[in-house]
RNA sequence: GCGCCUGUCGUCAAGCGGUUAAGACCUCGGAUUGUGGUUCCGAUAUGCAUGGGUUCGAAUCCCAUCAGGCGCCCCA
């Protein structure tokens, strides 16, 4: 035998056993994100290498160590690592800021990091997400919290825990850098190997870095007197009550981290996850924010922008298994001519049915039938030469012999 | 990219240096040539992730590679 060819690591095939969870995820994203008016929209899912570079942000990991990047033609392409930058892309080409605001699509696809893969992480994964333009009023922050848990209600998951937290914007986040760099600046040394490269690149991740070291070192009262103190300036701070009071009244519970800090450079304002306690150490379900900067640093108008993301992977480990749906009928027969244009016409009914295309006998075909069907419809010699044909009930047993013409209704 | 753990049939597994490599589920066949889900029989790994090594002898010990898990990093 040929040596067989496996999946790549960190990719998996999504199998029919599991499809009706796929299946559902979607169905339910279209229908409760097309109450709140989100139209859905599908993006390449490679572009130009430079669109992550500058959307996503150079000094992330995700553009420095985790994309798929190839040349063709001397370009230089990557596999979407994430569908913000993409979408953004997708709305200025097309000019989408001329429609009236706000505008709010959705989508839905695969992802690519080169990471290293474990519980809830792969290298092919999936995202659902949203993103609304236009907008600068927290009402757009409220309205895309808001919709993020009711999807996940609509999928029957309740209890999950919102956090929230509000970065700023550019000149008080600088400001607030400069604080923290400064009240660290003694303790530089004792800082691991991690954190004294954050120093410099993006002070705001010191902060929730897992060391215990620095852990300690972060607890000593003159450098949380920093971390807690309200650094935003009174027109963020004044968004992110607004934003927080519209939160209250909805009843949408959440508690504020001041430790949340995204690690797309994109984000200012508000920040948000959501998680689980029962997904591991890969414990978001969902992570957004605010990028009012992202259009403008992409060529576009300057526009204000909320949106964010779901993995669909780890949706999915959250939700019940679902019984795999059974067929409508199978047909019990020797005569496959018969038998074909009988499930032709059981189908014309809008009913899911199948027959032995083996042609076995007839008690393996009854077997099968109770395995796979609700009835199981007979169709042999009597039955042909009457224009009859017998259904049987599986699950009570019951059967009865009626007119072909009778079928439908029967079924129904 | 780093640290630790794991890898036996389609699935779940026993075996821990000498066995004919248990068992269960699934699948297939039969008991049962038009009545299933129960039951009973039977079939299915010259093979133990892959490649080397140690040994008289390896699924069992060692090394490497690959894959998976957990933690770190980061993120969905």
């Amino acid at each position: 035998m040929a040596k067989i060819i496996n999946v790549i690591k960190g990719t998996k095939d999504i199998l029919p056993q599991d499809i009706e969870q796929w299946h559902r995820l979607e169905e339910k994203a279209l229908e409760v994100f097309s109450k709140y008016g989100y139209k859905e929209i599908r993006t390449p899912i490679f572009e130009a290498t430079e669109l992550f570079a500058r959307g996503v942000g150079d000094t992330t990991d995700i553009v420095n160590k985790e994309m798929y990047t190839f040349e063709k033609s001397e370009r230089s392409l990557t596999l979407r690592p994430e569908n913000t930058a993409g979408v953004v892309r997708s709305y200025i080409e097309n000019g989408m800021s001329r429609l009236s605001a706000p505008v709010k699509l959705w989508y839905k696809g695969p992802m690519f990091r080169y990471e290293r893969p474990q519980a809830g992480r792969q290298r092919q994964f999936h995202q659902v997400g949203v993103e609304m333009f236009g907008i600068k009023q927290p009402t757009a922050d409220a309205e895309v919290i808001l919709l993020a848990v009711n999807y996940l209600k609509s999928l029957g998951l309740n209890d999950l825990e919102v956090e929230i937290n509000s970065l700023g914007c550019p000149k008080c986040r600088e400001e607030y850098k400069r604080k923290i760099k400064e009240v660290l600046k003694p303790e530089f040394e004792n800082l691991c190997e991690d954190c004294q490269n954050r120093y410099e690149k993006n002070p705001l991740r010191l902060l929730d870095c897992k060391v215990e070291s620095c852990k300690a070192i972060f607890e000593k009262p003159e450098i949380q007197k920093v971390i807690q103190s309200d650094f935003i300036c009174e027109e963020c701070a004044a968004h992110y009550k607004e934003l927080k009071s519209y939160l209250d009244k909805l009843e949408v519970p959440y508690v504020e981290n001041k430790l949340l800090v995204r690690g797309l450079d994109y984000y200012n304002r508000t920040v948000f996850e959501i998680k689980s306690n029962n997904l591991g150490s890969q414990n978001a379900v969902c992570g957004g924010g605010r990028y009012d900067s992202l259009v403008r640093n992409l060529g576009g108008e300057d526009t204000p922008a909320v949106g964010w993301a779901m993995g669909m992977e780890r949706l999915n480990s959250l939700l019940p298994e679902i019984e795999p749906k059974k067929l409508k009928a199978y047909i019990v027969s020797n005569y496959p001519t018969e038998a074909f244009s009988l499930a032709e016409e059981i189908r014309s009914f809008g009913f899911d049915v199948e027959f032995d295309l083996a042609n076995k006998k007839f008690t393996k075909q009854l077997e099968k039938a109770s395995k796979v069907a609700e009835y199981a419809v007979i169709l042999g010699e009597d039955e042909i030469k009457n224009n009859e044909v017998s259904v049987k009930n599986l699950a009570t047993s019951n059967q009865v012999t009626i007119k072909r013409n009778e079928l439908k209704s029967h079924l129904l």
